[in-house]
DNA sequence: GTCTATATCCCGATAGAC
DNA sequence: GTCTATCGGGATATAGAC
């Protein structure tokens, strides 16, 4: 990944290249400007610094703040979107929320900005995301929440309010990115290990697992009802 | 603070308190204003509206924008250390952690801007909260994370990494004030009433416990090391 | 296409009238 | 003590030179 901008000659098919790789310099840029200030305390002029481009060169390629703001929470929306999978009351719980969690731990820390712009917005009241949350996501969150209440129906884990426990794994995770000053200062790492992901990851998916009693899935095998088995992957305790 | 009965000069009370009562009304406008834009974002024309005071009369008050912020978080991290209780390797796990759950809850739930401010400050990157991580909270964390690590020694809880619990206690329970536009609009309620806090503090109790495999207390009798006995408060599952 | 120069407005802060 | 008027600077956005 280059971070010079390209102003280099118009030969007609670098002219796409360069405005595609403009763009990205921009869009990286202005993620990590909107994170850090929200959208009314983030300045074009930043913004622009941080992609080393002149502030009229921000607003010819992106037309507007208002319409890179969107355009950075929409690329956000789309990669949560990826990860959104559909799910049945046939699949094994424990599969299904183990990789739940560590999907959401993975995107959270692969877009770290990403995740605090749109932390930001809910902030801010969610201006330009309110009908997102209120209808997509909504559905999303109602759909599995029905699966995760047939699951303890049929006995495959406690009757737990389901919405509070996607709240939980949500909220557990993005931690790690949102308020990742907060756990630097007080872990005094200067940064998060691919081992500290890990770890906390398998903390988190054991907490859920076991909290809200997901049975092993063992076909052919009687599970016990009341006790609490060993999970394959307990949490090492540093 | 004196509380003299002074019958003798009613204008001079009237002054100091009607300094007194302005002061509150910033304090409260700014700590919304903040909240929601940040602290660049944020304007003291926009905290002065909100507060119905001429622009001039807040920055009269406060000295000035900078210092009116740092008031804020000040007295916000004054509200946290009011309930960052002492504990000991003597006490009950299961009692501590419950009460640390549903004080923070009620914390965030008390004072939603507040939260949201430091919020703002930690996703910003903490510029003027580095010092208090790195110094007051992360001793703080330190203490509470040995006392853990104790507990697990003598076998009343599971031997899981103490930050990281305690990072997953933070964020589940600020979720729900810092995230309330998210909350809001999937659950598609208006507001959070009093039983759906008690509901998911027990919630966020009765994963937490269990997850840590806390053994229930009760003095002078054995406790089963490997059953995972019934909470006294299983949520409800709506 | 790119970037300089500029228009218009709002920012935090202050001086001075009352 | 309170508030109007204003300062210098920076905001978004655009017009126009190259």
């Amino acid at each position: 990944m280059t971070s010079s901008p390209c102003t280099a000659k118009p030969s007609a098919i670098s002219k796409e290249a360069t405005r595609a790789h403009n763009e990205q310099l921009i869009l990286a840029a202005a993620e990590r400007i909107f994170a850090r200030h929200g959208y009314r305390g983030a300045s074009v002029q930043a913004i622009a610094e941080a992609a080393r481009l002149p502030k009229s060169n921000v607003l010819y390629y992106m037309g507007s703040k208002q319409a890179l703001y969107v355009r950075l929470l929409a690329r956000m929306m789309q990669r949560w979107n990826a990860l959104l999978d559909d799910i049945s009351v046939e699949d094994d719980p424990a599969e299904v929320l183990t990789a739940f969690i560590r999907r959401k731990m993975q995107l959270s820390l692969r877009h770290p900005e990403g995740s605090r712009l749109f932390a930001a917005e809910i902030l801010g009241g969610a201006p330009f995301l309110q009908e997102y949350l209120s209808g997509e996501l909504r559905d999303w969150v109602e759909s599995r929440a029905r699966v995760f209440e047939q699951w303890a129906e049929r006995g495959l884990m406690d009757p737990v309010n389901p919405v509070w426990l996607i709240f939980l794994i949500w909220s557990s995770t993005q931690h790690y990115a949102d308020f990742e000053a907060q756990v630097l200062g007080i872990t005094g790492k200067e940064t998060l290990s691919e081992d500290d992901i890990e770890d906390i990851t398998r903390f988190l998916s054991r907490i859920v697992l076991k909290g809200c009693g997901v049975r092993q899935h063992k076909k052919g095998r009687d599970v016990q009802s009341d006790a609490a088995p060993d999970l394959p992957f307990v949490a090492a305790s540093d």
